[in-house]
DNA sequence: CCCCTTACCCTTTTT
DNA sequence: GGGTAAGGGG
């Protein structure tokens, strides 16, 4: 196990030494309760990995002895890749991942404990909703008045905290549908448990309540897990909490060797059921643990570390750490902030400053737009489009929540698993096939009379049931296409019967007949689905991959400005960081205001806390005076956090809009609230506007009357030329200038 | 049974 | 403004 000299270059504890003394404090602490309070930028990944390696060099454990636990899929992949690197082999055995794959992987040894059988089914949230709806329904819930959304949503919440149906008291119950959550939810779980499902939520509760109630397999994973790792430790809720503190928790209070690594400063999941107070409370937890705090920071400039230390030191609660240059050659230019008079002039900022940016050199895949709310990507994706400047907005949709790969899921999960009914109901009438509701009601009432999956009752039907003839032969083709497909999965791999399923079924025809702009992307991601399919070696495998690590990394490659919500850019890091919308009631946005309080609030500080210390060396927030919200225009005041930033540390640009900002709030001026009386808008140079095209214009390529596509705005017909610059006439979107490297011949 | 109109909603979303 | 969900007309 330990590295050979020809595996490292120096000496075997080299990994070490290019640790501080608090990281290596962090590292070298293996036995006992730890608790490492990580800043942002603080080596934090680092500390883990390397605690982990330490753990198996000094052969403390085997690899199966350790249990790595990470939010995100990413996170595992990454501590994975570390730790073999460091041990200079892949390390074979781990229990590492995420939470929800770890309980997955328990959940299946004991699956009977609960009801289920090993090869349960992981629903996706349309499944669950489809579930809900019908349990619902069958209890006869008013669904106007009482939302499914909302009954979900306390399900989630309970299932968060660890409860099960029984461990629900009536005080606890919601007054949701006059008292009946809690019935209704346990009417959820019955379901569930009859189609031999769980949502993602179970993943966590049925582990945690085997671990509760049987003694046996708890012990059994105390002699199994001698050292724990957990990240993020701020994110977790309270079943991952409670699933924890009971693997760690042995009798033994000498073997409580958990490590946990997080940082209160950037908990910003308190809405998905994320409790701060869990790692404000873990000395309590864990009498006798040790508290180590990263606070050198190797990421950021002393002024953005200076700008986002005093934001968040106006949070309370804190437990308090102070980041500090950790560089030598921090000294760095002042965080910026820049006042614009509306969103669109903030769009133009942001873009022609990445032009800037981009001329002299720099890669865009280093510059971030990092926004509260994913509404707010719109305005600089418009901007990056004409601009010509490749960008990716990373998180939105995912690949796997795409209508077109749920759907082709669920053929294939019928296929898998004729007896999931949800599936079978998803696509019993996708591509039409003339089984309306009139239909699918009569074979849900044959299914529930004769106690049988909805396949069965279907067959049922066909051979002697009540139909007319048109239904009945469309769906005896689908019914026997499943037997024939089967049959083939069988003889010809599961790759080979994915893609024949989907073409003989007529769900690819029925895009291919489908004129909207989004059809080829969609035929596109049913491709790349059967070649996913192709890595892995069974269809209940790939479906598993995909129930838990939902992924989306296409556009990950080439130099691209990347565009996302703050809280998709934790654990992320940027050269330059672009902080737009800093405005009341979007950042702080409102709804966390009226929902959350001061807590709330803080929660938004964090945030901004944890947009400030993304960026490495240049930090733009800007703010606009007038915003288009929704419909109509609003005017905007100034975020508050504004305020809050160490002035010493900021410069403030952007005179010209900030001063329209401040005649436009003294009221009694300008009277009748239309827009004030500065109504000459500035000039906006926007450098690089008559930058000549390097590139000869492509007008020979595509020459006025040409048809085109172009990514977001579908198809087209050239209408206009103009060096590298064309006018199109979309079909559907209207008449646009755009580049014409964007464009393809249609 | 399908499709088109209309009404309604609108923060974040690791798995 | 735009995307979805329910209802009514063809």
């Amino acid at each position: 196990m330990n590295a050979s000299p020809g595996n490292l270059p120096a000496s075997s504890d080299d990994y070490l030494s290019r640790l501080n003394p608090e990281q290596r404090a962090a590292v070298e602490t293996v036995d006992g309760p730890l608790l490492v309070l990580a800043g942002a930028g603080t080596g934090k990944t680092r500390v883990l990995t390397t605690r982990f390696a330490h753990i198996l060099m000094t052969r403390r454990a085997f690899p199966s002895q350790v249990l790595a636990v990470t939010f995100t899929n990413k996170a595992a992949r990454e501590m994975r890749e570390r730790v073999a690197a460091i041990l200079g082999e892949p390390a074979e055995g781990l229990w590492l991942g995420t939470f929800h794959a770890l309980c997955a992987r328990m959940l299946r040894r004991h699956a009977q404990l609960v009801g289920l059988e090993s090869n349960f089914t992981i629903l996706d949230t349309d499944d669950q909703m489809r579930l809900l709806k019908q349990v619902m329904d069958a209890a006869g819930v008013d669904m106007k008045r009482w939302p499914p959304q909302g009954l979900m949503s306390i399900i989630q919440r309970w299932k968060d905290r660890g409860l099960t149906p029984a461990r629900i008291t009536a005080a606890e119950d919601s007054d949701f549908a006059n008292n009946r959550a809690r019935s209704l939810y346990a009417g959820y779980q019955e379901r569930l448990v009859q189609l031999n499902a769980c949502d993602f939520g179970d993943l966590m509760l049925h582990v945690t309540e085997i671990l509760r109630t049987h003694r046996d397999v708890l012990a059994d994973y105390h002699r199994r897990f001698r050292y724990i790792l957990v990240d993020e430790y701020q994110d977790t809720n309270t079943v991952q909490y409670l699933w924890l503190r009971l693997l760690a928790q042995r009798e033994n209070t000498a073997e409580r060797n958990i490590c946990c690594v997080g940082d209160d400063d950037q908990s910003i999941y308190s809405w998905r059921g994320a409790e701060i107070e869990n790692i404000l409370r873990f000395e309590k937890d864990f009498p006798g643990a040790t508290i180590v705090r990263l606070e050198s920071n190797y990421r950021s400039t002393a002024p953005i570390l200076a700008a986002a230390s005093g934001l968040i030191a106006k949070n309370s609660g804190r437990l308090g750490k102070t980041l500090r240059p950790g560089r030598n050659d921090a000294k760095g230019e002042p965080v910026r902030v820049v006042s614009l008079w509306d969103s669109e002039e903030e769009a133009r900022m942001v873009g022609s400053r990445i032009e800037a940016s981009r001329r002299s050199g720099e890669n865009l895949s280093e510059t971030a737009i990092l926004v509260r709310a994913g509404f707010q990507t719109r305005a600089f994706e418009e901007r990056m489009i004409t601009l010509g400047i490749p960008y990716r907005v990373v998180g939105g949709q995912k690949f796997y929540e795409r209508a077109e790969i749920r759907d082709a899921m669920a053929y294939l999960r019928v296929l898998n698993q004729p007896a999931d009914d949800l599936a079978f109901e998803r696509i019993v009438n996708v591509p039409k096939r003339g089984l309306g509701d009139t239909t699918i009601r009569a074979i849900t009432q044959q299914a529930r009379d004769a106690q049988r999956p909805l396949v069965v009752a279907a067959w049922q039907m066909v051979e002697g049931g009540a139909m007319r003839p048109k239904p009945r032969q469309a769906l005896r083709e689908l019914l026997e296409g499943f037997a024939r497909w089967r049959e083939m999965l069988g003889r010809e791999g599961h790759v080979v019967t994915a893609a024949t399923l989907l073409d003989e079924s007529g769900y690819t025809e029925m895009w291919k007949q489908d004129k909207s702009p989004e059809a080829a992307g969609r035929l596109d991601n049913l491709k790349e689905l059967v070649r996913a399919l192709g890595e892995f070696e069974t269809l209940a495998g790939f479906l598993e991959h995909v129930a838990l690590v939902m992924e989306n990394d296409e556009n990950a490659e080439g130099e691209r400005v990347s565009l996302m919500t703050l809280h998709a850019a934790k654990g992320l890091e940027f050269d330059h960081v672009f902080l737009p919308g800093w405005e009341e009631g979007l950042f702080p946005h409102q709804r966390a205001l009226d929902e959350g309080g001061e807590k709330g609030l803080e929660e938004e500080r964090r945030l901004a806390y944890v947009g400030i210390t993304r960026a490495r060396k240049r930090c733009i927030i800007s703010h606009a005076a007038n915003r288009r919200i929704y419909a109509n225009w609003t005017s905007q005041i100034p975020s508050r956090f504004l305020d809050e930033l160490p002035p010493d540390q900021v410069q403030v640009e952007g005179g010209a809009g900030a001063e329209r900002q401040r005649m436009l709030n003294q009221p009694s001026a300008f009277g009748n609230g239309q827009f004030p009386l500065v109504a000459r808008k500035p000039r906006v140079i926007e450098a690089g506007a008559w930058e000549v095209s390097e590139r000869p214009a492509r007008a020979a390529a595509l020459p006025i009357g040409s048809r085109v596509f172009h990514q977001k705005f579908g198809y087209g017909r050239v209408v206009g030329a103009d060096d590298n610059k064309l006018d199109v006439e979309f079909d559907k979107a209207g008449r646009k200038r755009v580049l014409d490297t964007f464009v393809e011949k249609a």
